[in-house]
DNA sequence: CGCCATCCATACGCAAACGTATGGAAAGGG
DNA sequence: CCCTTTCCATACGTTTGCGTATGGATGGCG
């Protein structure tokens, strides 16, 4: 019984669950009380580790923000040589199948992003490095400066906006087709 | 003074100023009480012409959904031989910079659908709907059944994920780009 | 041992929003 | 002209959530 074990609390932990509330509610949805129970404690700890949402929601977007720039620059980098098969892992990698939650938690920052200055701050910063990461590794595959950019933009465009549509996953032919759409993003 | 013209709302009217908050401040940010305000009126209204939230909710559904479908199916007709700058068309009608109400709209519904069962399904028609109208116009430019699929897929996932994208859309250089992913697109 | 800092619980006031109940005004038909 | 139907206002009870205030428990340290 760990019932006794203190459980002692720390921003960290509460960024951590406030994500997980975030990807399945949206940030409407993240409320302290509710995050409080969540967190099996109530909001007195809450208040004590932050001033008030507000201050919550900032070190969500700031958390959010940092992970993916560290992400984006590590999945963009490319043996010389091997940038084409690198190309598809990003697809791959940002698709819906795989990443199921960091899906969803992208989606709920950008909608929020729609309302929010600092969340729309937090995306314009993410999205801005991850086409020019993007761009880079087209670069390299020999791509002169506009396509490489106009093929960063899209391979990100399509891939955010597949996690938007609703279709069968799960259908043998859809693996076909999104096969040829990465084709014809990356060649 | 038109104070005094006892101004009678209907279902319609209901539904009409729904979608413009919606549009906005997403499903959450859809409250009888404000928008009865909106309306000039108070709950009281609201609650003669519907059931409940819920009732209005599902009016918005079926109010989208059928504008949707009866649109597409008008954006995808063309003429034979003309079918080429047909497709450039839709995806310039579906683009943000055009069209920005009802791309507001169009995520509100979206993120809407991730957690409502009934707006899930709304959805999913449209989608299917799309899909199979813009695979319909690359049939007819002559391409095999699984790369006509594979663009129609493409087409709309870009479009989409691009207004969920955050960038200078006013940049000179994003509208060449946005021509060159068209290109990818559509030949 | 006793004290202080840290971390959390409890209780409160306040506001927004849902849905209900009931009353009232306006309009049209008989 | 009255009366019924239609449409809206007002008032109420309840829930949920924010932020504050205050007290309690725990552990380290002198």
């Amino acid at each position: 019984m760990e019932a006794k074990t203190r459980v002692t609390l720390d921003r960290n932990s509460w960024v951590r669950a406030a994500i997980e509330v975030l990807a399945d509610q949206g940030v409407d949805g993240l409320r302290v009380e509710v995050l409080a129970k969540q967190c099996g404690v109530t909001k007195g700890s809450f208040y004590w580790h932050f001033k008030d949402r507000r201050d919550l929601l900032d070190a969500v977007l700031h958390t959010w923000k940092d992970g993916r720039i560290r992400d984006i620059v590590k999945q963009t980098r490319a043996e010389p040589g091997k940038e084409l098969p690198q190309v598809y892992h990003v697809i791959e990698v940002y698709s819906a199948n795989r990443n199921r939650k960091g899906i969803l938690i992208e989606l709920a920052v950008r909608d929020w992003a729609r309302r929010d200055p600092a969340a729309h701050r937090a995306v314009e910063e993410v999205d801005r490095k991850r086409i020019e990461c993007g761009k880079e590794l087209f670069l390299r595959l020999g791509l002169p400066d506009d396509e490489a950019a106009a093929r960063s933009l899209l391979l990100y465009a399509y891939v955010f906006g597949q996690s938007l549509m609703v279709y069968d996953r799960h259908d043998e032919n859809v693996v076909r087709l999104k096969q040829l759409i990465a084709d014809r993003i990356a060649r």
